[in-house]
DNA sequence: CTGTATCCACTTTGATACTG
DNA sequence: CAGTATCAAAGTGGATACAG
């Protein structure tokens, strides 16, 4: 590590400061739930809202709604309406989110790693 | 992306539910100044409490201290104290810690590109 | 079906003062 | 020097009800 890869020079998104792009990079993602919206997306392709609901029954609709906002305003999830009745919306990952898609493995490995460390004799 | 790299199931790590290891991963480094302070270690080795303040000057002393704590409890930083007048703490990165770091840089990069294609014309 | 709006509990962060 | 204690402010998440 020779280099600086990562200025520290103060900044602003959505008038929220930050000092680095980790903290911006972790803005974007660190939402309580977003991981899992974006691995869901990532994993799954295109779902509906509804299938995104099933597939994480853990989040409320409100902050199901509002994370996806985020992430859509963030340009990494790709939302698209039909004025159809019912209505009907699609989800998608944007190419800016599947760009982070194996950052996310990169991590997952490591916080793997970490639980195995953590607990041996339970690799899985 | 044809396995399943990051399995769902409902873990716990110190009180706190988590379902994919990259949530894991956020809990231990999505703190508000976290990456910040793990940027510095990385970037400079071996800090002492004052010099880290000095390093992020936003940061209250209250916040470096509790980070801190919580990067040493998740074994990404190694304090050392030493009972001297007045006392000095040396606080570096741990073997996992630098684990994380090229991890961070690839974030890193990613988050620069999106600045990158936002603010076109301000390459840096 | 896909959302909003409201209210409240809980958590996180900051400012300030004090300590071994 | 390297913290801890306390209180107040701000942010976040969940439950519930309602709407196009």
């Amino acid at each position: 590590m020779t280099r600086e890869h990562a200025p520290c020079t103060p900044r602003s998104r959505n008038g929220r400061d930050y000092f680095c792009s980790v903290e911006l990079a972790l803005m974007m993602i660190g939402g309580k739930w977003k991981p899992l919206i974006l691995w869901g997306l990532g994993t799954r392709g295109t779902l509906r809202f509804g299938e995104l609901r099933r597939l994480l029954p853990a989040v409320t609709q409100k902050m199901l709604t509002q994370q996806l906002r985020e992430l859509e305003s963030d340009g990494l999830v790709l939302r698209e309406a039909y004025p159809t009745l019912p209505p009907r919306v699609d989800y998608s990952l944007t190419e800016r989110g599947r760009g982070l898609l194996p950052i996310l493995e990169s991590l997952s490995a490591w916080a793997r790693d970490v639980e195995a460390q953590d607990q041996p004799g339970r690799p899985d």
